[in-house]
Order: C-alpha cells, then sequence, then structure tokens
DNA sequence: CTGCTTGCAAAGGCTTTGCAGAACA
DNA sequence: TGTTCTGCAAAGCCTTTGCAAGCAG
C-alpha cells in the first residue's frame, strides 16, 4: 500500500457528495465538506471554522454553524453529544460508538464487533427509533 | 404492602445520606437533596431550583448549580448528558440507562435486564474506565 | 476565631437569530 | 429577477465565577 497523503485524500468528489443528500453545492459547504471527509474524525463547531480559514477566509462563524446543523439533518454526519458545553461532529455515519476520556477531551471510535447489545430494548408506545448511542467514559489512568 | 405517599416518602433521612458522602449537612443541600430523592427522577438544574424555591427562597441559583456539581463528584447522583443545552442529574445511580424522546425531551429509564453490553471494549491503553451511559434516542411516531 | 457556604451580579462559552447584501440559476 | 445563501453583530441560554456577607463549629 504507497502513501496516500492527508492532502491527496482531500480531492474527494464532495459536489457528488452534496448532490446526493439534497444539498446546494456552495463554495463554503464544499470547503466544509472537504475538512470533514478528508478522513473519519470528530471536529467541534470550532475546530471546523478554525480550519476551513487557516488559508484566507472561507466561511464566517454562522455560515460554519448552519451548515453542520444542515449536514446532520440531512445525514453526512452524525453529533456527538459527549460534553454540554461542545457537540462534535463525525463524519463516519455507520454504526460505531464512542470512547471519551473525561481528562483530555479526546473522542475515539469503538469498533463496532468490539461492542454488542444484547437485543433492542422494548420502546415505550408512540415512539420510533431514531438512534442508539453508546458513550464510554474514560479516565486518564493515574 | 400498603401504600407509601409521595409525602411520606420526602421523609427520608436525607442527613444521613450526606454525612455517608462527606458533605456537610446544610439547610440548602439537605432540601435540594430531598427533592432529587423524593423519587428516581431526572431533573435540570433549572427544575432542581423551581422546585427548592416554590414555598418560599431556599437556595440561589449558583448554591443550586454548586450543590448539583458536588453531589454529582461525590456519587449521590449522575449526570446525564443527551441533550448540549442541558444536564439532567439522575437521583437513580444504579446501572441502567436512558431513553431520550428528541421531540418532547422526556428522558426515561431503560430496565437493565433489557439492554445488555456484550462484553467491554478493550479500552485504550493509559485510561481506566468511569462509566458507560447508553442513550436511545427516540422520536415521537408519526 | 477560622474555614466553609451562600448569593448576587457579572462574566463566560457556545450557539442561534435578524436582517441586509451577495451569489447563483 | 427571484430565491437561496452568507455574514456580521447582537442576542440568548445555560453555567461558572468573584467576592463580600453569613453561618457553623
Amino acid at each position: 500500500m504507497l502513501g496516500i497523503s492527508d492532502k491527496d485524500q482531500h480531492v474527494l468528489n464532495v459536489g457528488e457528495l452534496l448532490a446526493q443528500h439534497d444539498i446546494a453545492p456552495t463554495q463554503q459547504r464544499r470547503q466544509i465538506a472537504q475538512i470533514l471527509f478528508a478522513q473519519p474524525q470528530h471536529l467541534s463547531a470550532d475546530q471546523v471554522l478554525e480550519r476551513v480559514n487557516q488559508n484566507g477566509t472561507v466561511a464566517s462563524k454562522a455560515t460554519v454553524y448552519n451548515t453542520l446543523g444542515l449536514f446532520a439533518r440531512k445525514g453526512l454526519i452524525r453529533e456527538v453529544i459527549v460534553d454540554p458545553s461542545k457537540v462534535f461532529y463525525d463524519s463516519n455515519t455507520s454504526a460505531h460508538h464512542h470512547f471519551y476520556n473525561i481528562d483530555t477531551g479526546l473522542l475515539q471510535d469503538i469498533e463496532n464487533q468490539e461492542l454488542n447489545l444484547q437485543g433492542l430494548p422494548t420502546l415505550p408506545a408512540g415512539v420510533e427509533l431514531d438512534s442508539i448511542d453508546i458513550i464510554v467514559r474514560v479516565r486518564t489512568a493515574e
């Protein structure tokens, strides 16, 4: 396997991705998607804002927030809520769960085969399933 | 089993509970504990504030926040984070998980026997387990 | 006395909103 | 030309903090 640099991975077809999800492909949305999908990762809104404007101003704070919310609603990315003061956006939407280090704030994927639920619980009446989040909170060992 | 009313349940020995957890039993803390442990429930800081001052002022906002944080650190109650803009405090600290209705904001317990994890995932190096939260998000059926 | 607790009000951090200008079809 | 999108700044919401006064032992 020859090395594929981060830079090369950036050259993915983001326009098609947006089109598939019924999202008008504006400059800002393309750039934000570029960042999110360069690799599977967990970024906060602030981190996205920072990265998208790293080389010149591309999008404002409002646009980043709006875009992330839009992407999440359309199913391109997943919101991960582990800390009341910050939402992470996960560009990996396949079934998997998370480790959250409460000391460092680091969020990591748990390989799905490592963690299996024994059957779905019976849902309360009148509701339907949206999603299941499993957060394994860890702290740095003394 | 003769009925025990909610009111009777309020007459629990909160002083002892605080002492067991190394918490100085002030008026405010006793009142807040009284509310939390009247029954297993999920309350936000704001709801606690409201209830504690229902019949005359007992505690300020700052004290309620400080006290809930203290109780959580000391293990009397558990923080449940399901919504980035609000933390719930759960007076049931036994192993169990939650349904969260994203439309109504209602948080409900899942009986533990209904949901079992198949083995712990291998923890990343250098960390130790803190807790595991499972949130089953549901929405009101159409 | 001495240290812990309380409470007010102000500050703080993250996110949303209103609205005018810009972009695109 | 009309609709959608962007962005600034202001507002909003929940939570934390600074600091003086209060309370307990």
